[in-house]
DNA sequence: GTCTATAGCTAGATAGAC
DNA sequence: GTCTATCTAGCTATAGAC
């Protein structure tokens, strides 16, 4: 068979998946095999550098979702900052699937190839840091409240993802998502 | 020889401080090993059911140190909840280094085995909240508000660690701490 | 209680047919 | 571009000497 019998954008969301639900050492390539629906050597073909490619693959997936979803959102001014507020959270809300997925730029933060990817988290986290910076500003609070405010954010929408799926009790998540507004009111 | 070679704290310490950094699947015997200064083979004297319950006794380590220098301290009465929240703070900051260290109740919930550690982990989140539950109710908040705010903390803590850790950003864990006052003000 | 040595397996990665 | 088959290295775990 000459052309590709999966979805090449079908092995991308199961790479994504794979990787946070198991990290990057959990994540054999046996399991990313049987979850792409790929052999080995098949995806030795499209990622030749292998297993630690494959995970840049999928941050920079991320990076892109964040780039759509978040920093534009938060940077289109002909929306009300609060209006924007809203969107973004609602994308959050829907990307964790309500807080039952874990995220990506946590678990790739943890494990023996961690330093390969903390320049592409690092970057990720500082998108999301400077999009909540820039509602923030917009919605009236001064430059260094919006900092501030904003480093308390991202921090909390983590953590209550590591709560939701450790505990199982999911509203840890719905309630800090909740609150983010009331973190950034002037 | 017949004596242990090795201090038997110092050991507990060193699969806690491994397994907190690289996870379980990145804490391969061999680094273990080498962590601990003990040899494979010996580890499994120590621990005959392996690497699995290796995991499971830093995980208690975790529990004893939570009930020790938190549940303790929160249900303290002979302190204002004020001081009490002082503490317990502190204890934090201590735990996590300023913020340098990774949370093992983070790393043991992502991986292959993460099923298996999903109890205790789950115990001991829960430990942390009803201690903050605790001190916010002394402090003056009803039931429901200190319930509400508890299950803010406790995330805010952990992902500023996870955001500390990956953008090498410590202020990211220091402002956490110190919101946290706030967060339980009536 | 610690060690050396090794079994048995699975990991990541590659060769080469189709 | 996908596959089967396979390599080597590393993995968890065990056996048995001291």
């Amino acid at each position: 068979m000459r052309t590709q019998k999966v979805d090449p954008e079908n092995v991308d969301m199961k790479l994504f998946e794979t990787f946070s639900e198991l990290g990057y050492d959990g994540a054999s390539m046996e399991v990313l095999a049987q979850a792409t629906g790929l052999k080995k050597a098949s995806l030795y073909h499209r990622f030749p550098d292998g297993k630690r490619e494959m995970a840049q693959y999928a941050l920079s997936i991320v990076e892109g979702w964040i780039l759509q979803n978040i920093v534009s959102v938060s940077a289109n001014k002909n929306l009300k900052p609060e209006s924007r507020l809203k969107k973004v959270i609602a994308a959050i809300d829907e990307l964790y699937n309500g807080g039952e997925n874990n995220c990506l730029l946590r678990t790739l933060t943890v494990g023996t190839d961690a330093n390969a990817f903390k320049e592409k988290v690092s970057n990720c986290f500082n998108l999301l840091a400077d999009a909540f910076i820039d509602i923030a500003i917009d919605m009236g609070l001064s430059p260094k409240a919006a900092k501030q405010q904003a480093k308390l954010i991202t921090p909390l929408i983590q953590g209550s993802l590591v709560l939701a799926g450790a505990t199982g009790d999911k509203s840890y998540f719905k309630n800090s998502l909740a609150q983010i507004p009331e973190l950034l009111a002037a």
